[in-house]
This record gives structure tokens, sequence and C-alpha cells, in this order.
RNA sequence: AGAGUAGACAAGGUGGUCGCCGGCUCUUUCCCUUCUUCGCGAAAGAGCGGGAGGAAAGUCCGAGCUCCACAGGACACAGUGCUCCGUAACGCGGAGUCCCGGAGACGGGAAGGAAAGUGCAACAGAAAAUAUACCGUCCCAUCUUUUCAUGGGAUAAGGGUGAAAUGGCGGGGUCAUUAUUGACUUAAUGCAAGAGCCCACCGCUCUGGUGGUGACAUCGGAGGCAUGGCAAACCCCACUGGGAGAAAGGUUAAAUAGGGAGGGAUGAAGUGGUCCGCUUCAGUAAUACCUCCGGGUGAACCGUUUGAUCUCGUUGGCAACAACGAGACUAGAUAAAUGACCAUCCACGACAGGACUCGGCUUAUUGUCUACUCAAAAU
RNA sequence: GCCCCCAUCGUCUAGCGGCCCAGGAUGCCAGGUUCUCAGCCUGGAGACAGGGGUUCAAAUCCCCUUGGGGGUA
């Protein structure tokens, strides 16, 4: 089934938060800002960052659960395998739904191809 | 109807598709084992049933739990402060007392002590706690007389202020002048309308009775006002409080290489206000030992969800609550789970997300219902 | 999660419960000086985070919120 999203899909601990901070490449738009890396994984990870700018506690669960429904939905796009990690940018409002930066992310997922499959063909 | 007061309850529902967390059962694969089974563990799949709150919040109190003595003594420090109950405990709750606010339903109160001591009170005012000085007024003396000045004495009706001026309020009554009388009597008139004097009442102090467990209430008696205010100023009295907090603490794994500083016969740590005491470790003279700094590892599991628990009933109690009986198991994550989309109904969805667990308080906030009150204004 | 601290003009700060409708510096505005600007001189505006309580009187004392900041294996 293409659209779960396990445990092994996660970043969980904090040197590979550490790892995709200092070695990745920025993508953003103007909902939100990724950080990518490629992995040598068989799939591709995401984290989440939110920062309490964003709000009280459940904005900022509703930004995570947004992004994360948008990568599970989304995440078959991706050509290669990755580590992402995705922070929301401050202005989130919670009255947001899924379609507002459902397009954005695609597009942004589509860059990405686009610079990592050259990555990997360097290597 | 409107305005208001108190209390109770609920916290979007239903259906579909995709997904998340953990529990139980089953299947498959791997690991373990000489092999099979059993057992332990990991991954994947299927089925069944479960999955945030009334405030989960603020972290303001009180406890449980864990480690350090089963938390001990003294001083310090902090908190609480009407009464009686309730409670594991509380600064919480219930029922009352007194005071304050409101028209009322009702609401609010850190509500002990100022006759142990210290301190404070700006401005104004003669004076702010000491009771008289001061000013004013009157009399006398000194100066040739008056004014002025100085000294002495008297003052029974003066001193505008201020948050507060020696308890409050009312009545009597005096004081001056004139007349009268044996007289300190009597009368009239006058105004600054009279006190620190007398009387009555209230308050206050002391005291006795009655009611109440008590705070207190109430009915008397005596005194003749002594004891002004502020203790959310220091303080006194009574009571309470040892410290640290789940990043507590425990087990396993990993890492234990070398560096710097200090220490003494008793030392160091626990102990984080100080001292004593207690416990643990090291221990008789040095390439050792102990402490601190710095460096390394910082992963997994337990703690972690059955508890002062919840629901119903009976009994006791005004109530908070308690006792007994029956039944139920009701989140357990660890970068952190409740979501997304579609349809539909309605009141069109506010505040808001567990992180060891309870009992409260406070704050944010939507709607419904019940009971009660109503002065003024408006219909 | 837990434990602490702070809040005064735009900014940095003073401030014994009463001399405080809060002082100073800097910045801002206006005027003067200068040919002009800078500098200098004079004047002006501008704040006790919010709400209750204690007190005759609160920026100050007490309580509750709000908003910042820091520490913690």
């Amino acid at each position: 089934m293409k659209y779960r999203f396990t445990k092994a899909e996660r970043l969980t601990l904090k040197r590979e938060f550490e790892r995709v901070f200092q070695e990745g490449k920025v993508f953003k738009d103007a909902k939100v800002v990724l950080y990518v890396v490629v992995n040598s994984l068989p799939h591709s990870r995401l984290g989440l960052v939110v920062s309490k700018k964003v709000g009280n506690a459940v904005r900022r669960n509703r930004a995570k659960r947004l992004l994360r429904e948008v990568y599970r939905l989304n995440k078959h796009l991706l050509a290669v395998h990755v580590d992402i990690i995705a922070i929301p940018r401050q202005p989130f409002s919670s009255d947001l739904k899924r379609s507002d930066i459902e397009d954005g992310f695609k597009k942004l997922l589509i860059k990405i191809n686009e610079v990592c499959a050259h990555e990997v063909y360097h290597h």
C-alpha cells in the first residue's frame, strides 16, 4: 500500500536531524520550508519541526497533521530516496485546508526530483 | 418580555474512502535451539474492540510516589490566621458567626494581638500621641498715660486644618450686662448659642445570668471614658512546613583513553540556610585514595497506568462527606498518536491537546435548562 | 515536562508608601546660532504591562492574569 506512513519513514534521532540541517539543500515556498538530503535507504523519510511561534499546542498539532497528510498522499511523486525536514512558515493559519498547501508541496517535490537526480548521477 | 443572581448539564451527530497509536487473537517470515514443539524477541498482514479536557492550560496550593536517616534536635526562614465540621492533606470544601456592599435574589472579607516593644503618619494644622506648650483673650506689674514691648498670673463658653483631634448623639445649663435680694436668690435682655460640668441613651471597660460544642447572641449590674489609627510596617502569639523532583529513580548495553586543579589524619559526599546528629565511602603517609573541572557515551527497557478510581443503590448527616453492597476496567504516546477528503442534518461548532498520578484554586470560553429576585426607567 | 527571573517615555535607565499628573541620558518636534549641514543653546511632547485588594494615601505592599527572558539529562 503506497499511501501508508509507518514509523520507519520518520526521522526520530537528534543526529539525523542535525545531518539534514548541515548537509541538506533548502526548498521553500510561501507556506513551508524543506531541508532535503539524499539517503541510502530503500525509502524516503520525513521529519517535522514546528516552532512555538506558530501558535498554541492545537495550532502546532494542526500544522504537523496537515504536512504529514500532504506528504503521505504525494510521496509517490519522489523518484529518489531522500530525508526531508518540513518547517511551516510563521503565518500558518489554523483555517488552512489541505488543498491550500498541496499544490505548492507537489511543485517542491518535482523540483527535488530534478536537483537530486542530478546529484545521484554525479555520484 | 426586560434586567439580574445562583446552580446543573452538554461540548456537533450520521454514513463512506484513505491513514495514525497502542491492546488481544490468528497467520507468515526471521532470530534462538543439534532438530521439532514449547518459551523469549523482531517485522509484516488480517480480525475484534479502545483512543484527549472541562478546563488537558496557568503552575498558585495540597498530597501520593522515588532518592537522600522510616526525616531527628536547635536556630534561622517561609506560609497560614473568626468558629465548628469534612478530608490522605490543604491556603480547599460545607454549615454557621461578625463586618462591609446591594433595592433584592445574593455577593465579598489574610476577620488573632496595638493596655511586650520598636517604627510610621506627606500637605495642612497650635498640636498627630505627648498632653500640655503655642497663638489669641483678660488681669496685674515695669515704662509719665495710651499703643507697643518685656515679665508674671488667669482662661468656663476661641484657634477655620485634616483621612484621623481624647467615643457618639440629645437635653440641661453656665457666660455677659442690668435690676433685685440677707444671700451663691430671682427676673429680664443679649449672642459667639456655649465646654473638659450634670443627666439620659448608644458605644466602650469590668462583671453576672441565660442559650449555643464554639465563633457569638441576648438580658441585667457597675464604672464615667481610661485603651486613637496602621501589623498585606518590623514584630508578638498559635499552628504548619526537612530537601530535591519522573530530565525523580532503577536495570541492561555502550564508553571507561589520557589531561588540569585541590585535599589531609581524619577527610569527602549525601545536605541545596547554618550548627549538631545520622548514613555511606576511603583510611595510617603515598606512581595510592578522595573531591572538583574538563573529556567520552548519551541507546533500550522498567517506572507508566488498578487508582484516596468510576457507576449505581441503601443507610447516616442540614451539607461537605462517610460507611456498606453490587458492578466496571475507561488514552498510555516518546519528535510524540484522534487527521484528511466527500455527502448530509442542525443550534453552523467557542476556549482549546494528555506526557508519573490524584484533590483543589485561578484563568480562557460556546450553548441549553432549572430555581430565585426586581428599586428606578421603558412596553 | 520541571525550576527560576523580569516588566517605568521610541531606547537605556533613576525612583525610602506622601516631597512624583514620576527624574536623567539618548532619540523626536519647534525655535535660535550658521551662507547650508553637523555641533551648540533654549523650549516642548512622550511612560509606571492589565485587573482586584490593604492603606487616609500605591510606580512602591499583597493576590490573580498577560507578555518577555533564562536554566535544566
